[in-house]
DNA sequence: GTTTTTATGTGATATAGATCACATTTTACT
DNA sequence: AGTAAAATGTGATCTATATCACATAAAAAC
């Protein structure tokens, strides 16, 4: 049940009552999309953050040459969103899509400031995954710099290696930073 | 005095009493580093994280050929640490060093805790915060796979204008992600 | 099940940027 | 102030990767 599912996924953070658990997710609601409907489309507005219980999802953007670069991809567990303008009430720049057909719990904007602060737990645990989720932004950022093209995607593979089975490499490429034709010329 | 512009920006971002502040401002101390001194340095334990009073840092990493590469610079109101082996216990892999005399102040990763869980409006603060690093840090990211080297240096000079008259070139180029030779002919 | 679309591999160039090398200027050190 | 060290600019290559082009294979859509 979804509600056990995402009770364990917050406990693995933080310590929480069975009357503060109740509260927090009665705030959340369940969203489905099948696979190429968007979540988020560049110029909407974002009011939502978005926890997926399944699916698989890409985060990208596409430059003024229809070019494709991808931010991250987002599977069961994850959390979600344009960030930037789900915080500062402005319009996305960035697109949601789904690879698969996906599940997520949705909290609005102000829900969430509610429930961080009328459950303190709650605000630690979103201060512990936006902490984690900057650390790992961090790796990213050090990857693109010091490491080879090679390096970057043995190192993903490693990492998430059943992606590579859901995924085109096409869409690797746009996460690695390169062309597929480069990508596709690696492992020869 | 530190701790009214200590107070003032957590007051940016949230709401705290008096008595609170008291508190949380206890378990703060104290640190001056000059020039050319490490704040961190890679394969020491890292127990706290810092905050910026004055000065200027650079975050950075050295591969094994000697290479540097720069994180990000640090200077007056904000906050740094190696923030992967501050929250795993585990060693730095990152070094952070003092460009101009700096003073910080600083917290312990368990008195953090602490404060995050005494003064919930703390667990806010550093939940808010943490986000906005983690926007900032995906920005990055997207500035690294989209732009090229010439616009990710005039987008540096936009938003870090000063910081071009305070550092070497040679840095910048460590923190765009391309030779100090590249970056010399861009102006050209 | 047939057609259309998408993914993938691979050759032939073009190009941004790395690397090496050296000269000059600027800054730091005692 | 004088010396050593660091920063900066610029030429001459070299190289990884982009780009364009096309063929084949696989998957999706009707």
């Amino acid at each position: 049940m979804t509600s056990i599912k995402f009770r364990k996924h917050i406990e693995e953070v933080i310590a929480i009552t069975d009357k503060e658990f109740d509260y927090v997710f009665s705030f959340f609601i369940k969203k489905r999309l099948k696979k190429h409907q968007f979540l988020i489309q560049k110029g909407s507005p974002v009011n939502y953050e978005y926890w997926i219980l399944k699916g698989l999802l890409k985060t990208y953007t596409i430059d003024e040459n229809g070019k494709e670069y991808v931010l991250q991809f987002g599977m069961e567990n994850y959390w979600t969103s344009d960030y930037l303008a789900f915080q500062n009430e402005s319009l996305a720049t960035l697109l949601i899509d789904c690879i698969e057909d996906s599940e997520f719990l949705c909290i609005g904007r102000d829900d969430k400031e509610t429930i961080c602060y009328e459950v303190p737990a709650m605000a630690n645990f979103f201060r512990i995954k936006a902490t984690k989720g900057g650390t790992s932004h961090q790796q990213r950022i050090l990857s693109l710099l010091t490491e080879t093209t090679e390096q970057r995607y043995n190192n993903l593979v490693a990492k998430l290696p059943h992606l590579m089975q859901r995924v085109p490499k096409k869409l690797i490429a746009q996460y690695l930073g390169v062309s597929r034709e480069t990508l596709s010329r690696l492992n020869s």
